[in-house]
DNA sequence: CATGTAATTTGACAAATGTCATTTGTTTTC
DNA sequence: GAAAACAAATGACATTTGTCAAATTACATG
């Protein structure tokens, strides 16, 4: 059997786990049974985690690595709608509502995770109250983040939404050391489907961030130089 | 004391509700403490229900009357992110996470609520596992619905998204005893405060469907004649 | 029911953004 | 490490949608 990596001993000191997650509350006897109840994942670069239509059998939880999730259009056109670092969970939403998935998860670079079966999930949440309570407040959180990001897409500019979501993304990624830089790469096209433009326009209005000074980019790295002016052309309430 | 709502006779077997509400798995228990932690509320129309940025103090089921919610920007735009009407239960999210509320919910007619105290919500979420799942469910459904219009929003034509927006408010509102007409008066701001784009624009491409003879409208009424046809081009996934 | 206010409609025009084609640079693969 | 595949950049242009102004119609209030 894998070594399971909720409990290897490092990390969290309630779950056993290098990052604080959702399953953070669960109590020993449910941490046993959890090993029965997983599969450690290691997914490449590019590849899929999970796939639009497909019906879902677990919940991942992400140990290593990071993610983007998004809405596939007929014309090619893709929306991305969260995005996931370790200790973030996704693919429990189309579980919570026995449905398939509605969105494809891709792997940004190499990672683990740890799949959970649906079935323990669903069961574990049922008797603990401050799983359901904690996962609710998940849900909670990013469907305030979802309406906010539509009205951005409904009413703001071009401009605004690309730093805005140069800001979500960094946000959502976190950083590298020096605090600055985007800590993962970023194509253009992922800054376009993100801000729901096209690559062509991202590139234009990147371009101008970089010639203005608040932005420095290396190929795919993005180093914030000016996060106020950023802020404030991105109009965001905070 | 005001006439308690939740056990008037007529309606749901279990919360005796005219309509299936969130709490229909209440047990007597429960609903006997609800009667002293509930309000009825009733609302004229285009009055205020709750406002962006203030405490929520309680969540609401709507008992009759339809309801928009919607984000407010400086410029003066709305975004309808939701709408409600009988059964629905409004402002719960902001009660989940214990912050201000981050939309304004305004009656399109005379409403009637039951303003239900935000501690016995949370009370009771904890306590009933029933009441926990229905309401993961139903925030697990409405984060859908909110990340499938921002993909619209991000990437459909006005055109589509005017189409798309008269056949969800009619979803949602529901429709007359004609089973066409929509079930709510609605300004064109209304429609384009749904699709996110101008009053204008709504307008010409309101009166583009009504020359097409997909729809018939009666100054706020709007009566859907040909919905397969509006369903193709919204191309909506169904 | 008259009057003022608000909502709808239309046209002309401006601005924002997308589309397409082409070039250049970067990454992957054999 | 050369070749092929992929990604980024740029220009010219088309199209979509918004903006502003004005006219008409509907609605609410005294």
């Amino acid at each position: 059997m894998l070594k399971c990596s909720f409990n290897d001993g490092n990390g969290c000191a309630k779950c056993k786990f290098p990052v604080s997650t959702i399953f953070h509350s669960l109590p020993e006897s449910s941490l046993k049974e959890l090993e029965d109840n997983k599969v450690d994942l290691f997914v490449k670069r590019k590849q899929n985690i999970f796939v639009q239509g497909n019906i879902p059998q677990h919940v991942y939880i992400v140990r290593k690595g990071k993610i983007k999730v998004y809405l596939l259009g007929e014309n090619g056109k893709e929306q991305i709608v969260r995005v996931a670092k370790e200790g973030d969970t996704i693919g429990y939403r189309s579980v919570l509502n026995d449905e398939v998935y509605f969105a494809t998860a891709v792997a940004m670079n190499d990672c683990e995770l740890c799949a959970v079966t649906k079935e323990f999930f669903f069961e574990e949440i049922h008797r603990n109250p401050v799983l359901a309570k904690d996962t609710l407040k998940l849900l909670s959180k990013q469907l305030r983040n979802s309406e906010n990001r539509m009205f951005s897409l409904a009413y703001k500019s071009v401009k605004e939404r690309i730093a805005e979501g140069i800001l979500m993304l960094a946000d959502a990624y976190g950083y590298d050391d020096d605090n600055m830089t985007i800590a993962v790469q970023l194509y253009r096209k992922d800054i376009a489907d993100f801000a729901g433009v096209t690559v062509e326009t991202a590139i234009r209005n990147l371009n101008d961030f970089r010639r203005e000074n608040l932005v420095e980019i290396d190929h795919k790295k993005i180093k914030i130089l000016e996060k106020e002016t950023l802020f404030s052309i991105a109009k965001m309430r905070r």
